[in-house]
DNA sequence: CAAATCAATAGCTATGAGTTATCAATTAGA
DNA sequence: TCTAATTGATAACTCATAGCTATTGATTTG
């Protein structure tokens, strides 16, 4: 009956093919010399090579033993790398991060968060990917994210959040715009204007916050065109398409045609979450929530 | 007091990656359920790595054991490489062969047996040295070379030889010299011309041979050059700087200048051996020796 | 020729791999 | 709402074998 092969096996035989020599390499290895010598005879019958030659008084390596011996060294370091490797990968030291957004949060939020993880983890890769909120917790829920940035009130059941960014609206006007930060009083000034909003399908909670908004201040608005992507609403409030409200992170300090009013007085906020499931064991994702919540 | 790692812990795990199911996994290697589990806790605590996620009724891998399920199959494949390149070192069928040979071995003896023996073990390097003849015994001692082929009468004590080519001499003469093969009766003709022989250093044993063989003729040649390259004979002989003597091997088809005379009713004969060192274990060298001794 | 030095062998010991029996937790079916 | 089935972990045992001691045999050395 064949006896498996056991990298104690191998560990004696790199020991005895380093010393060529028995008793020292069993002194070497902590066991007795029989022990060693019984070991050494189970792998060359294992492998049915003759590894070492015994003469009277010095072993020497056949030409077999001499290429096991080269081999072993880089076979044992590739054993290692693939331990320390695993040892990052547990404790999220490296590893691949996959993250969604809605594009608002690309303005600010993630650029900022992402900088500071990779200063912490500069060996975890991000992929990154814009996508309306639903199909972000989709997502999450499949496991094809890990960490999502998303503008909702109340989240599917299980999913775990995190406010980032809890912040006012502001108005986007046309620079020529005969209203401005200081002639603007209430937002019913506005109840005759068109406004150009964020896709009520693409972020269905954001749009109910902002409609809200409207609501209070005593009008519903007319909404002449949506859009998902802030640029195409600053460059149709530019050319007078309508006015526009949007997150206080998407103003713009310098944009050529449009000018901004902080609607800071008024009490209403839009929060954007970072949201995840607990299921999700990748560790990396244990390392940037460590970072969120601070 | 933390375990060694064995190969037994890896083939557990990859089984329990593969099946994610303890029991399966247990019952294909062929041990129980607990002890599978325990082993595979070893391995986690070796490592301190989590490898497998247990949840209520299924098993999954975490990245960590994803990554290295799927390393361990390129580390297994490895090692499986490694043994079976021992066997085939083992048995001679790969290898490297170092052999030295005198100038006039090159001209038949050798070309043939490398291109047989390539044949047999294609995989099998040679690298080929020409030496002179105690040079090469020396580097059979030194283990530096595996087979030898050499003009040598008696050999070191411990050496083996096998004879391999056992050859008559020929004249060799300018194209134009009176005497031809038909003209020609015996060396005598020759005793008031000038010999160009091979360097008596180069191969002591040779050169005693040829001495022999004029002596037993009845006279002692005016020897005028020496020199270890037959080419170079042939040109002097060209060029009447005098007549010579070579091994029949050496002679050649369609030489320009020269014509040659076997002298297979003569008795003496030159032989070239295969030598080598019994103690050298060299797999390769046994395989090219029973290619010889047919 | 005695003493020292080497690896192999024989036979014993005890560690730990693998066992059986059981538990705890959950799911599926009646 | 039970029961039965299915999962992996735990506990306590047992037996195979890694490693031990004592010895041999072969050789070198002083």
């Amino acid at each position: 009956m064949s006896y498996q092969l056991e990298l104690r096996h191998l560990r004696y035989f790199q020991a005895v093919a380093e010393d060529l020599h028995f008793r020292k390499a069993a002194e070497r290895l902590f066991i007795s010399q029989p022990g060693l010598s019984k070991q050494i005879k189970e792998l060359e019958q294992h492998m049915d090579v003759q590894l070492f030659e015994r003469h009277n008084r010095k072993v020497e390596l056949t030409p077999a033993g001499a290429y096991l011996k080269t081999e072993l060294a880089h076979y044992f370091n590739g054993l290692n790398q693939i331990i320390e490797h695993s040892q990052l990968l547990d404790r999220g030291l490296v590893g691949n991060l996959k993250l969604s957004y809605v594009g608002s949060a690309m303005q600010q939020i993630i650029p900022d968060l992402l900088l500071a993880f990779r200063k912490q983890h500069p060996k975890i890769l991000f992929s990154l990917k814009e996508m309306d909120n639903q199909t972000q917790v989709d997502g999450l829920l499949s496991q094809e994210t890990d960490l999502a940035f998303v503008r909702l009130e109340n989240l599917p059941r299980g999913l775990k959040s995190h406010p980032v960014l809890r912040e006012a609206f502001c108005l986007v006007l046309p620079k020529n715009h005969p209203i401005d930060s200081h002639s603007f009083k209430e937002l019913g000034q506005f109840k005759n204007e068109s406004f150009i909003l964020f896709d009520q399908q693409y972020s269905p909670s954001y749009y109910h916050k902002v409609m809200q908004l409207f609501e209070d201040n005593g009008f519903a608005p007319k909404v002449s065109h949506n859009t998902i992507h802030s640029n195409t609403i600053y460059k149709l409030v530019e050319n007078h398409f309508g006015v526009s409200i949007v997150p206080k992170s998407l103003q713009l300090k310098s944009q050529k045609g449009v000018k901004f009013i902080p609607l800071d007085n008024l009490p209403h906020r839009t929060v954007l979450s970072a949201v995840w499931d607990p299921n999700n064991r990748n560790p990396a994702l244990e390392n940037i929530l460590q970072l969120l919540r601070i």
